[in-house]
DNA sequence: GCAATGATGCACT
DNA sequence: GTGCATCATTGCG
């Protein structure tokens, strides 16, 4: 498979237009020199201290400091004590932002894959949800900070796939009712006619 | 099929 | 001690 890895500048931008360009690019992690591949399916924007879902609204912590580093590093953080959640920061350094990655659509290394996530028959389910996702491609908290742009295991690849505009649906962020008049905004992006969505 | 529940770890107050 | 950007299993129809 050819493609190519997506340069720093293209996490530098809005988040919003990161969080759409995302779509349909491919998540590429190495494990002992074993590829394993997804298409990004679904995305989350997480925007800036003003956004009450996301983590930085509340000042920069040890858990999210890495959402005020440099656009393109990975955040992953845990969730409900079991569940990873992989995220990929954008805009500027010290403007905390990021891009939530919510399903993948497998692309190669299924029988890692399969193995990673406890030997499930289902391929719909390997890796549609955050939690599934990490699971499926071995991500945890020891890659969080890594650098996508420059990475020993894990990258953002573009294969040329191209998105119609007209393809991509939003609706408002997943498990955030918390997050007052910020929850109803709809900064969920998601391929419409794609089968590999969390729902 | 669907709703309810339990598992579980870490950062933060 | 509390509260999560979740998922798999159970128990019901």
């Amino acid at each position: 498979m050819q493609y190519f890895q997506l340069p720093k500048i293209f996490f530098e931008r809005d988040t919003h237009a990161v969080a759409k360009d995302l779509l349909g690019k491919l998540l590429v992690r190495t494990i002992n020199t074993k590829h394993i591949i997804g298409r990004i399916t679904e995305v989350e924007s997480y925007v800036g201290e003003n956004d009450k879902a996301c983590h930085a609204a509340k000042g920069k912590t040890k858990r999210n400091e890495v959402m005020f580093g440099h656009a393109g590093h990975a955040y992953v953080y845990l969730i409900y004590g079991m569940y990873n959640c992989f995220n990929v920061v954008t805009e500027e350094i010290d403007f905390p932002a990021a891009v939530l990655i919510r399903s993948l659509e497998p692309v190669s290394g299924l029988a890692l894959m399969q193995k990673h996530r406890g030997g499930i028959k289902d391929k719909k389910k390997f890796t549609t949800g955050p939690g599934r996702l990490c699971q499926a491609l071995a991500i945890d908290r020891t890659v969080n900070g890594n650098d996508l742009i420059n990475p020993d295991e894990l990258f953002v690849a573009d294969d040329g796939f191209q998105v119609a505009t007209s393809a991509i649906a939003t609706s408002p962020r997943v498990g955030v009712a918390y997050a007052g008049d910020h929850a109803n905004l709809p900064w969920r992006y998601y391929l419409k006619d794609s089968d590999f969505i969390s729902g």
